[in-house]
DNA sequence: TGATAATGGTGATTAATGTCACTATGAAAA
DNA sequence: TTTTCATAGTGACATTAATCACCATTATCA
């Protein structure tokens, strides 16, 4: 396994900062977790946060029955703006994450990353620059769900799904999909027919081609 | 008119800092809108942050035919998690923020605050809890527009509305609410009606009085 | 005062989505 | 191999919201 410090080089350049390197290697910890796993999850305490080094995240809004709706996803050099505003201010998590697929994070612990605003103007604008992602991607889902029909959120969400997992063949249900768009299965089924009809995916059991 | 550095210590007590309080009354400029007035729209550029000492501020979202919906009102004490980002990273706004009845502002340059996040601990605590208190915000507009259906949606409105304007009355129209609330004036005025009658409202023209 | 515009009430219709019921098929387990 | 389960296809129907058409009332302005 490489050392943390290189992990970060690599995946983070906008932290290359010799001191910030050598805190994140003292105080970091290393992890890697399997597809379908969940970090968090609404109301849990947040300790930690997540650099994320390889595979993906997706973060997940839910209602109080259960049903729930994709937000966005995380890519390796990202991290989580929840995680962020949580542990700064010592509340719960509002929102699940999953991992995508099998992943590798960093985990840093909370009390100190307040400390490295201050020290560090490179944590600072890392920071910063999460929140303004972060922020962004949320107005993005907003207008998803505001404005957009099912037919175009669904193609939305396969075109970000297969980009995210760097393949155009997805492995999943309808069942799923249905939940992840807080809809239902008959109507996913409904408007994937549609879709393919167009010639824009491919279907097969369990399998969804995207062509694009 | 009372000092911008008086105005800052009665409506932002978690800004109290001398310092800070100095470089804030002099670059600070103290201006005044009229309900109605935009600060921001979709692509302006945004070169101030706007502390508000009084009235309120609501901020959309817009749709590119022009369609829109409400995201959240910002009172006194409050500033703009969009301005921020936007300041810090340069970027143009990606949403619309419009005065929900005459208010009092104090605008600060962007190009101050970044470093006021290094040197004011004070400033930095600030900024992260707008941050943390806005995105809380936008979930909360995503649950509603994801989760619940119109009836829902417009009475959490008309109660958010009154509060925010201190008001049981509201003096608006079907068409305007229809508007923030990405709708049409005849799904609003039926379901008006019905909260009519299950009096929980009492309708007259250009009047919506709410009983709670 | 009379004309015009803004506001809102309401029926009829359509579109989008959700719900229910049932079937078919392929995969996994007994 | 047989059984069972997960997956998905589809018709019928219900519900929510949007759209269209038209009218009534009130406010504003010429």
């Amino acid at each position: 396994m490489m050392s943390i410090s290189k992990l970060i080089n690599e995946n983070f350049p906008e932290l290359r900062d010799r001191g910030l390197a050598a805190e994140i290697s003292d105080s970091g910890r290393f992890i890697r977790v399997k597809e379908g796993e969940k970090l968090m999850d609404y109301g849990s305490e947040i300790v930690h946060m997540p650099l994320l080094i390889s595979g993906a995240l997706k973060i997940l809004r839910m209602n109080k029955d259960a049903s729930e709706l994709i937000l966005y996803y995380l890519q390796a050099g990202e991290t989580c703006a929840m995680s962020l505003t949580c542990c700064l201010a010592n509340q719960k998590s509002e929102i699940r994450a999953v991992a995508e697929e099998d992943s590798e994070i960093i985990l840093l612990p909370a009390q100190l990353l307040d400390s490295w605003m201050l020290k560090y103007p490179t944590w600072k604008n890392f920071v910063m620059q999460t929140y303004q992602a972060r922020f962004v991607e949320l107005l993005n889902a907003i207008d998803s769900i505001a404005f957009k029909k099912m037919d175009e959120r669904l193609l939305q969400y396969l075109i970000d799904k297969s980009t995210i997992n760097n393949n155009h063949v997805l492995e999943t249900t309808h069942q799923k999909i249905a939940e992840e768009l807080n809809s239902t299965r008959e109507v996913i089924s409904r408007l994937l027919k549609q879709l393919e009809n167009q010639e824009k995916i491919e279907l097969g059991r369990n399998r969804i081609v995207v062509k694009f």
